[in-house]
RNA sequence: GGGCGCGUAGCUCAGUUGGUUAGAGCGCCUGCUUCACACGCAGGAGGUCACAGGUUCGAGUCCUGUCGCGCCCACCA
């Protein structure tokens, strides 16, 4: 039963991974036993793989999950995918474009069949892939945004908010994609800067016969949309134009007449004052347009391309078409100036096309009203940010929110349940596929070909998944979700709009709390992007360094409302504390053998202390001792978790494992047992720190955890089946025992000094020993005579103790404390290193003692400060004074050598 | 044009409500194949906390400004 000598996770992770699964551990139960804390994932998108975001994500979830479950919370974490229309619509075409066909040439319903089947292979990847990171779903709960169940809820609430009529079809100004061919919200139009020109243009005023020619100067950054002007404007108070009321100016290579209107939309300021309307092409201009009346000239199509209303430019695309007007223009001379202009051109999110506005019928959802609530619902704390900053991102957005456009002119997705009759022309919308009008009962009506945004249907997932609309336990238990943890990419995506649909459609906040984490970003502070090409693949690290090593290497960094700077060094790093606990269980079972033990029977006491009755002998200082550092480490991990400090948490068990439990605890406990009888009652309080240290570790490092704690603990009806279901250990402060911790402290003082000496002596082979002298009146002469033999072990030293102050001494190096000095005879030329140790030393003391001295004398200070401040400073000044003096002995006897 | 965030050791970053010799990981230097671990052990070097003011008994921490960097939102042609 020996392990392996290094730690290879790959041996192990893949049978937990499916253990996990298979047992069935993580099934939420309505029923169970304590305070619910259920949490919904976001859902990764079905065409996807699993990449460092959603490790981070996902890591940060699983932690707090297992930390809650084992502290006896009723836990669900519910997951599933989202069927991410246009997404998945685009791959699925790619693929198609493969073997040379487009989806109109399948048809709508075999697309959907060959989507469908795509998702099936694909949206199951990303589902094994976080079985195998060990992510503790309830599977038996996992849902598809296309489900029937979600279809259902999806339905319900179009038809509700259609009958509150807050959703509403129309005419309006929308973000169209020229490639996906399908309206965008806004949100889905990302808005990049590039170099442009602003070109001014030529527009002569109609003047009656006779009079002066006159010319308006417009400006514009698109050349092409001119043909479709039907006005220009300019500003009412603008005291230059005020001669153009009631005129008309001639629209050039259109040969129309537009009409001068006067509106606040033109800036006197800009340019000339003067700008073009194109109420078609332009959501100003729309606006303007709707204001005053104007028709709509639409000169561009839904591909981009001119339409017969751009007359001798028609059939051009959009870009070509922009350098032909210009050219136009200049050949005509009414091209008066180019300038150099940056843009910001609005693209699509998903495949970097120019958005073209276009005047459109889509349907929209109202969104005033319910973001009113929602906003009130983060204002009152109902709903909690954290970071807590981003709570005025949110109402930025909230506070100026306008309505959102659902329709999308796409395949793939949730069909929008509105039937149109050719007989009246109405709309039928509802529950059940209706066969007739609802107006005039004709049966001549069918169903709206678009379906609904991606986000619709993501925005009702925390109750959607639970099985709202009908009144299930599951909602009735675990809704509201107690947490959300996601990116703040979809700040107003997702999160926005799921505070709005929850509130709206069952009355309650989605969830009580949000955490927000950070980007993952590589080495170099960049985003990870696949075009960038520095994309870590999180299956990929898994397989190299073992998943609880890129879990903790992600957790190191994931200090709240900072970014998460991930390399493969960090990954290295976490693998080498995974390889220490291994190695620090491997020590353990080879104890067990020598000892004879077999297994480790869970104690019946579960809190952090030491069983008394184990004992035939007083209870040693480590023991004493690592039982509070476990209390304290617990308390600290807990309530990093708790508070998202997830990086806290990391660092606190790190170090409490490697520099307390490893360095003091096991060292001390291998000489215990190599120097005393009594090894059964020393191995058995290793066993049991080092059980509870697996539990500690467990929420942060599961597959590890779960390897070493199935082979050390004896399988018992009384044991659970995982370390998964043991309670996290108890952490409360009552067990912890002051007296110990200073005890250790002294004792770890004496071993580092008399390290120091020997580093200063330019002793460093530890196998070369050097005799000292220990003087101490008190604890420290209590502690070195109870651990001598450790002492000399640890340090290499020979120790004598005397129980009297330190004497001058000449020729030796001196290492001082308030407890303690302890000498080292020193060979005379090598005096300069500790010369050397102690100037720096009473530099550092002199500087302190200045510095508090200063401020003791220092009335104001004394009067304002708090008294355990004052109390503070005073008695380490005490400590200070002390050692400095016994410092300066020691340096004067040198130096006079 | 608004909003948010960052600038701390060679590198990457922590630093909870201001409280007294500023921490970690990696890297570097010295010495150790000590029978759990060289993915290790022991010791060590390295910081005027971007800059300038201010508040305070006390500032890496709070305020103002400057410089540098990043991100988000916005219909100015």
């Amino acid at each position: 039963m020996p392990i392996d000598k290094v730690y290879e996770p790959q041996r192990f992770e893949p049978h937990w991974a499916e253990w996990w699964v298979s047992s069935g551990i993580f099934h939420a139960s309505p029923s169970a036993p304590g305070p619910v804390f259920s949490l919904v994932i976001p859902p990764p998108n079905v065409t996807g793989s699993l990449h460092m975001g959603h490790m981070l994500e996902h890591t940060e979830i699983d932690v707090t999950i297992r930390w809650r479950r084992m502290m006896g919370h009723n836990t669900l974490w519910l997951p599933g995918t989202d069927h991410a229309g246009i997404a998945t619509q685009m791959v699925v075409e790619r693929e198609l474009a493969k073997e040379g066909l487009d989806r109109h040439q399948l048809g709508r319903e075999e697309f959907e069949r060959r989507v469908w089947c795509w998702k099936e292979q694909s949206g199951g990847a990303i589902l094994r892939q976080m079985v195998r990171t060990g992510t503790s779903c309830d599977w038996s709960r996992a849902r598809f945004t296309l489900d029937e169940g979600l279809s259902r809820a999806v339905r319900e609430v179009f038809v509700r908010l259609y009958e509150k009529g807050l959703i509403y079809r129309g005419e309006y100004m929308i973000n169209w994609c020229p490639r996906c061919l399908t309206a965008l919200s806004d949100l889905e139009v990302v808005h990049e800067e590039s170099e442009g020109n602003l070109w001014h243009f030529r527009y002569p005023v109609n003047e009656p016969a006779g009079a002066d020619p006159r010319h308006l100067i417009v400006a514009t950054t698109r050349p092409e949309t001119m043909l479709g002007d039907t006005a220009v404007a300019v500003n009412p108070k603008d005291a230059r134009y005020a001669s153009l009321r009631g005129k008309t100016v001639r629209l050039p290579l259109m040969d129309r007449d537009i009409p001068v209107i006067f509106d606040d939309m033109a800036d006197p300021e800009f340019g000339t004052g003067v700008v073009k309307v194109t109420p078609a092409h332009d959501p100003n201009d729309f606006a303007a347009g709707q204001r005053h009346n104007l028709p709509l000239v639409q000169v561009i199509d839904q591909h981009g391309r001119m339409t017969p209303a751009a007359g001798r430019f028609a059939g051009l695309g959009r870009f070509e078409a922009r350098k032909q007007v210009v050219a136009a223009l200049d050949q005509q001379g009414l091209l008066n100036k180019v300038q150099p202009y940056t843009l910001s051109a609005g693209r699509c999110q998903r495949c970097k096309t120019i958005v073209e506005p276009l005047v459109s019928t889509q349907w929209f959802a109202k969104m005033k009203p319910l973001a009113e609530p929602a906003i009130k619902a983060v204002e009152t704390g109902e709903i909690k940010f954290i970071p807590e900053n981003w709570v005025k991102t949110y109402n930025e957005w909230m506070y100026n929110i306008r309505d959102w456009c659902i329709s999308r002119q796409l395949w793939w997705g949730h069909r929008i349940p509105a039937w149109h009759c050719a007989t009246c022309g109405k709309i039928t919308v509802s529950r059940e596929d209706p066969t007739q009008c609802a107006h005039c009962q004709s049966e001549d009506i069918k169903q709206d070909p678009d379906v609904l945004d991606t986000w619709f249907s993501s925005g009702l997932w925390p109750f959607s998944t639970l099985g709202w609309p009908e009144k299930t336990v599951d909602l009735a238990t675990y809704y509201p979700t107690s947490l959300l943890i996601t990116g703040f990419d979809i700040l107003f995506f997702w999160v926005a709009r799921m505070i709005m649909m929850g509130i709206e459609c069952t009355g309650e906040v989605p969830f009580r709390q949000v955490y927000i984490h950070g980007l993952v970003r590589d080495a170099e502070k960049q985003k990870m992007s696949k075009t960038r090409g520095n994309t870590i693949d999180p299956l990929d690290v898994t397989e190299r360094y073992g998943t609880d090593a890129v879990r903790f290497s992600l957790l190191r960094g994931a200090a709240p409302g900072t970014d998460i700077v991930t390399s493969e060094d960090r990954m290295a790093a976490a693998r080498s504390f995974a390889n220490k606990i291994w190695n620090a269980a491997r020590f353990i079972f080879m104890n067990m053998e020598k000892a004879g033990v077999e297994t480790y029977e869970l104690a019946t006491v579960d809190c952090c202390l030491p069983e008394a009755n184990e004992y035939s002998i007083t209870i040693p200082v480590e023991d004493r001792w690592i039982f509070s550092r476990l209390a304290r480490c617990a308390e600290l991990t807990g309530r990093a978790i708790e508070t998202y400090r997830y990086h806290e948490a990391a660092d606190t068990l790190y170090h409490f494992f490697w520099g307390e439990f490893c360095d003091w605890y096991v060292e001390l406990k291998k000489l215990r047992m190599q120097q005393e009888p009594e090894v059964k009652a020393h191995l058995r309080n290793l066993l049991r720190t080092f059980e509870i240290s697996l539990r500690l570790l467990h929420p942060v490092m599961p597959f590890l955890t779960e390897e070493l704690w199935q082979r050390l603990v004896r399988k018992t009806d009384a044991r659970p089946a995982s370390i998964a279901l043991a309670p996290y250990p108890d952490y409360d402060p009552s067990v912890i025992d002051h007296k110990s911790i200073l005890d250790m402290d002294v004792f770890q003082d004496i071993v580092t000094a008399a390290r120091n000496l020997r580093a200063d002596l330019g002793e460093a082979d530890p196998k070369k020993t050097l005799d000292g002298v220990l003087y101490s009146r008190s604890l420290g002469f209590e502690i070195a005579s109870r651990e001598k033999s450790f002492i000399e072990k640890l340090a290499s030293v020979q120790l004598e103790l005397r129980q009297e102050a330190a004497p001058k001494l000449e020729g030796a190096a001196v290492r001082s404390t308030t407890e303690f000095d302890l000498v080292l005879r020193l060979p005379a030329a090598q005096a300069d290193a500790a010369i050397k140790r102690l100037e720096k030393e009473i530099a550092n003391l002199e500087k302190v003692i200045a510095n508090s001295r200063r401020q003791l004398e220092d009335e104001t200070f004394l009067s304002r400060a708090p008294g355990k401040v004052v109390d503070q400073i005073k008695s380490k000044l005490a400590d200070y004074e002390t050692q400095l003096a016994k410092n300066q002995a020691a340096l004067e006897s040198l130096a006079s050598k």
